[in-house]
DNA sequence: ATGACCATGTAACACGTTACATGATTGT
DNA sequence: ACAATCATGTAACGTGTTACATGGTCAT
């Protein structure tokens, strides 16, 4: 499971279930995503394991939060997953399957209508990555190069997903551009 | 659920089971995979919706076959399906998260060796996906204008397959080029 | 007082993989 | 004879989502 492993990873440093799901969904949201109902069965089970530890914790509003934080063990397991290699999941992209398939309504208009929609959400998308990079390297005198170790690794991260992006986009264009020229042809014709 | 919407969308032409993963595996495996242990109860499913109809068929070698395809209803089905908007799915990129946490090893080497195995990987499938459209190419006149609109909206999916590689690959360059860099100040220090 | 946020959890369901079971035919 | 391929299926398990349950605090 690589849940546990990246909880594992972000438990470095302390913190609670609520915690982790707020640094998921702002530090790697853009390629990992998990629910509370999710994570909260995951911590329970890696502190089962030894790979965990937690104490309670009072907390300034609402109820009181369970603090967990990553053992000898846990780390130890966390360093054998990144030795492992590459995890290269089969990514499942319905998009893709869906512009497959899409001769069946034998009309190129929703074609189009659909790569609008595509190029539309990415593009949003890119620029709220992009905005992340530049806000990042007016923190950081001499950006990216004078990264920590750390900060280093997450910025790889976030070039891929801006590169990535940008590459869907340009495939989004020329794909536009292609459906318009046959819909020009097939007017010309009929 | 998608792979429902695949099935409907693959049976167009009447298939079985059988026949089904192989087109899945040959024709989308850069975007989507599927077990016969999946495939098979959802045919079923779809079946006893009314979606898809099947007949028995025999075999030149093995058990009887079981050929399915789709039904009036099955069409309505999916073409509503392609044109509820794309679904962009969250994808899961664990290789993402290993590097996002791989400052853990406190070692450039590791990061580097870890790129070169993600290089190679894409390398050879981008390689594979090209020859998959040289040969298309080469077998089609004025390809790939002269495309029908069934092989256009499959050579859009290939295209994409395509362009995601090579940024992929050269976000990997780039990385491992930073983290060359990165080793060779580590030495001059040192 | 109403809604947003803090904080933890369970239950039911959906989706997907791995392992197992069965047995015929074809090529080496 | 042995392995590969054809062909269908079940069972157990792993992973992930949606809906539900509970209740306190803070700002408007």
């Amino acid at each position: 499971m690589s849940l546990e492993h990246i909880l594992l990873g972000l438990l470095r440093q302390p913190a609670s279930g609520y915690d982790l799901k707020a640094a998921i969904d702002s530090g790697i949201g853009h390629f990992w995503a998990a629910e509370l109902s999710q994570i909260y069965p995951t911590l329970k089970k890696l502190q089962k394991s030894g790979l965990l530890r937690s104490r309670n914790a009072p907390s300034k509003r609402g109820p009181g939060r369970l603090v967990y934080e990553t053992t000898a063990k846990g780390h130890t397991e966390l360093a054998n997953w990144l030795k492992s290699g590459p995890q290269i999941g089969d990514a499942r992209h319905t998009f893709l399957a869906q512009i497959f398939l899409m001769d069946e309504l034998k009309n190129y208009p929703s074609t189009l209508q659909f790569l609008e929609q595509l190029r539309d959400r990415w593009a949003m998308r890119l620029a709220a990555l992009e905005g992340i990079e530049k806000m990042w390297s007016a923190r950081v005198p001499n950006f990216p190069k004078a990264l920590p170790l750390a900060e280093f690794h997450r910025h790889m991260t976030l070039r891929m997903g801006i590169e990535s992006n940008r590459a869907w986009l340009t495939w989004c264009d020329e794909s536009i551009h292609r459906v318009q020229e046959r819909i020009r042809k097939e007017k010309n014709r009929g």
